[in-house]
DNA sequence: AGGGTTGATCTCCAGAAACC
DNA sequence: GGTTTCTGGAGATCAACCCT
């Protein structure tokens, strides 16, 4: 337990077992011999692995589950983001709390998948064929085919994991998920962003819920390097899978030959971000990744203001559309649920909807309380 | 070539056995 | 009973090896 702690830690820092032994000051091998569960380190060995990855000691000899596993989608991260995951958490408390009170538990129905071996995590074409082979397969499970993903947040639902978009304005965490193997799966998404990155980041913690939420204990954040890519393997692997599994090769090599084969503008890429349901950035990412457009002309295409063009062209755009802050409309149907079947009071009934009683009278004499 | 594993070996230390 | 010696186990290293 403690070397397979140590082991899902270290790759997920992307470090080796000889950099692990040169900062603990112990040979590789002990380090092998720790993780592969054959020697057991000195509780001042232990203590130095812990602070190689900012933990107490006590982390790894903790032998119960964490409750949740954590995985968060941000650059950064400060205090009063902290105070917002704790809300969520919170959140999802009461969510679980109406499942329960009213027996509609909501299970995960997906798969789990294999990680990749740790090996060709350095290897950038095979960490790229290892994403794109887990998007093709979950678009297959999920009889896909090659049609865009009309709305991500609905699939996930059906797939077994509640989606929560809170309003975060200003703050840089796009998204978070969070699992229990009690509770099931919840997915945190930044709603003050664009719809096109949240569906991107909700592609991302989809990742994370199909291979890494058995794991069992707080995943990572994004660290991101100078060009925007995420440093750790676990976060590269969710974005490219999300790229592959929102925007599959096929069906954007069709779409480009057919409608774009001789001009990549602005235009085209604000037709292909609709299309797919994207957001501009990450439709020119994309392009440039599958080798339609080169370096110079993606500095170029970022350069243009999407909205711009796009009004141009729908006489409406997505990118400054701000979804309001609203709650999960299964969980307004739950709680609505609950107080109807007599399980919460109709105070409870209005601090989880968190409305006051007055707002909420009027509400549900409006006919119920779906938003 | 680099990352990881294996087997032989050394070192240290606590507890048991032998000795005076 | 106190001291010395022996022994076994754990921690750790070294060198060789395997795998990709």
């Amino acid at each position: 337990m403690i070397g397979e702690k140590i082991k899902s830690l270290r790759e997920s820092e992307a470090l080796t077992q000889e950099e692990i032994a040169v900062k603990v000051g112990v040979s590789k091998e002990f380090i092998s011999m720790v993780e592969s569960g054959k020697r057991n380190p000195s509780l001042e060995v232990l203590s130095k692995i812990a602070s190689v990855f900012s933990k107490e000691a006590s982390y790894f000899m903790d032998t119960k589950r964490e409750d949740f596993a954590l995985a968060l989608r941000t650059a950064q991260i400060n205090e009063k983001d902290k105070e917002e995951i704790r809300k969520f958490k919170e959140f999802c408390e009461d969510y679980y709390f109406l499942e329960e009170a009213t027996g509609e538990i909501l299970h995960p129905i997906a798969p789990i998948y294999p990680d990749p071996p740790s090996s060709i995590l350095s290897n950038f074409s095979q960490t790229y064929q290892y994403s794109e082979k887990l998007a093709l397969d979950e678009r297959r499970r999920l009889s896909l085919g090659e049609e865009p993903i009309r709305d991500i947040f609905l699939l996930m639902e059906t797939q077994g994991v509640r989606v929560v978009r809170m309003n975060m304005e200003e703050s840089p965490v796009d998204g978070a998920f969070i699992y229990s193997r009690d509770k099931g799966a919840f997915m945190l998404i930044n709603s003050s962003q664009s719809k096109g990155r949240q569906f991107f980041t909700a592609a991302h913690e989809y990742c994370h819920y199909l291979k890494d939420r058995e794991k069992g204990y707080p995943i990572c954040q994004v660290i991101t390097n100078g060009s925007g890519e995420p440093k750790k393997p676990i976060e590269r692997i969710a974005n490219l899978f999300a790229a592959n599994f929102l925007m599959p090769e096929a069906s954007v090599s069709k779409l480009v030959s057919l409608y774009a084969k001789n001009r990549l503008e602005a235009k085209e890429v604000v037709q292909l971000k609709r299309y797919f349901g994207v957001s501009y950035q990450a439709m020119i990412y994309r392009l440039k990744d599958l080798g339609y457009i080169r370096r110079p002309k993606l500095e170029k295409l970022l350069q243009i203001d999407p909205a711009t063009v796009e009004e141009a062209l729908f006489g409406f755009t997505e990118e400054r559309v701000k979804q309001p802050d609203r709650l999960p409309e299964i969980y307004c149907k739950l709680a609505v649920q609950a107080y109807t079947q007599g399980k919460i009071s109709f105070e409870k009934l209005a601090e989880l909807l968190k409305v006051d009683s007055f707002e909420l009278i009027e509400r549900l004499s409006k006919g119920g309380f779906i938003q």
